[in-house]
DNA sequence: CTCCATCAATCATCTAGAGGAGTGAATGGA
DNA sequence: TCCATTCACTCCTCTAGATGATTGATGGAG
């Protein structure tokens, strides 16, 4: 798949060698890789060196290290995603609010030229569609529209709607074996149409954020696109520019 | 000021040393601070421990490197602002379009208490409002509401309009010596009431994103507090999760 | 059983270098 | 004048250690 360029100096090579391996899931996420005098023996390079390559792994987020106990591959970080940016109502002062889902629809399609073209598949090809609502107490907080290749979801159309839990994901791996790395995120507002209002959980007409979300699997190639709209009043995004 | 805590590990230290002198002015943006080898010998520290300072700057923003240059004290990335997030209608294809700003109103006024809060001033204290219009073409691109602090800022009172020009960073530099270091930067919709749809160039209950930004100096202290609506059909932004 | 000291494994910090590679200015010949 | 070479300066890569800090497991004392 990927080759290691010769010409690169040795941390890069050695961070690409570990990488792929990450990539292969020859360490599952969450579990440690090896040591860091390990890996210089084994690549015979000077433990400086290898600190120098996971240093770069951190920084785009393959890893983290733990002091004391070891470097572990590390999930991606979705509390960083614009859905926790919609604020959740408080019902009860000091209560934790229960976020329940509920998928409206399931069914196979054929991709659309949009679909396709987010999925990076030909138009036409098998797909899952998924609508879902997010509750908070009965209250809607979101409604999302999510598109999936049957060729790699194929089970979620078949078992029990309750068994795929509240959270995509886990089901995803646990369904599906299919191990989400990282996404893309945009972010619009619009008014919205009727057809979504009832979705959505507002009025026809009323503003809401429009988040599209792209996953991919550890092969980059995609796994879900999503497309959350919310109502804008519950949104509040902060960033930081230095 | 700040006082460096000798429980650090060393590079911690010298972080904190060289964002002092950074924050002082002591090099100006846009110059180098000295070379790697300097700044060993000053400190009595191995070059390592130097590079792995400088290594966290970096990370934070605050210099850059250039092989074989030097390093160098870096501006705030204000690309990366969600105000480049507003799609700049293209008029006529390949044609660069030029943004123009109007200043509305400017005024002397006491902070009320948001704007006290904002701004980390007494209630009351002396401030300048600015009303402004960014334009492509003569058409509205955005609408913004600004105030800065008048003991900082009454320069601008007093010039001519015309002489602001249309950015305002420069400005604030040239006119009244204050420098901008960081910015905090939030995001919100909604329908846009009749009092701003005007400025915004909007119709009364359209969708609008909302753009907060709160500008910091050097000293971090702020120095503008910034409200901006745009039309949320001109507004798309992006970012990846790992 | 609980508490606490100990210990091995692991990452973190730091040193002191050698040599490589990119940049820009000075130099000197065509 | 123009261009190639040289050179000093800078950051970059890499080595081979020593020592410190944190963690989790183990085992003994009370």
């Amino acid at each position: 798949m990927s080759i290691v360029d010769d010409r690169l100096p040795r941390y890069q090579r050695l961070r690409d060698l570990i990488a792929a391996d990450i990539a292969a899931q020859r360490w599952a996420p969450g579990q440690t890789i090896p040591s860091e005098a390990e890996l210089a023996s084994i690549h015979g390079v000077a433990v400086g060196t290898v600190r120098h390559a996971i240093d770069v792994l951190v920084g785009e987020g393959l890893v983290t290290r733990v002091h004391g106990r070891g470097t572990f591959v590390r999930r991606p970080a979705f509390d960083q995603s614009l859905l926790r940016c919609l604020r959740i109502p408080e019902l009860e002062p000091g209560a934790k609010p229960v976020l329940i889902s509920r998928i409206l629809e399931r069914a196979s399609l054929k991709a659309s030229p949009e679909v396709a073209e987010r999925l990076e598949l030909p138009v036409g090809t098998d797909c899952i569609r998924l609508v879902r609502q997010k509750l908070v107490e009965r209250r809607v907080l979101r409604g999302e529209e999510i598109w999936l290749p049957k060729a790699r979801f194929a089970p979620l159309l078949t078992v029990e709607l309750a068994s795929i839990g509240h959270d995509l994901y886990p089901a995803f791996e646990r369904l599906c074996g299919q191990l989400v790395a990282t996404a893309e995120e945009s972010l619009t507002a619009e008014a919205i149409g009727a057809e979504h209002a009832t979705l959505a959980g507002v009025a026809t007409g009323q503003p809401v954020v429009v988040i599209d979300r792209l996953t991919r699997g550890y092969d980059r190639q995609p796994l879900e696109w999503r497309r959350v709209r919310a109502p804008a009043s519950a949104f509040h995004f902060r960033r930081e520019i230095r």
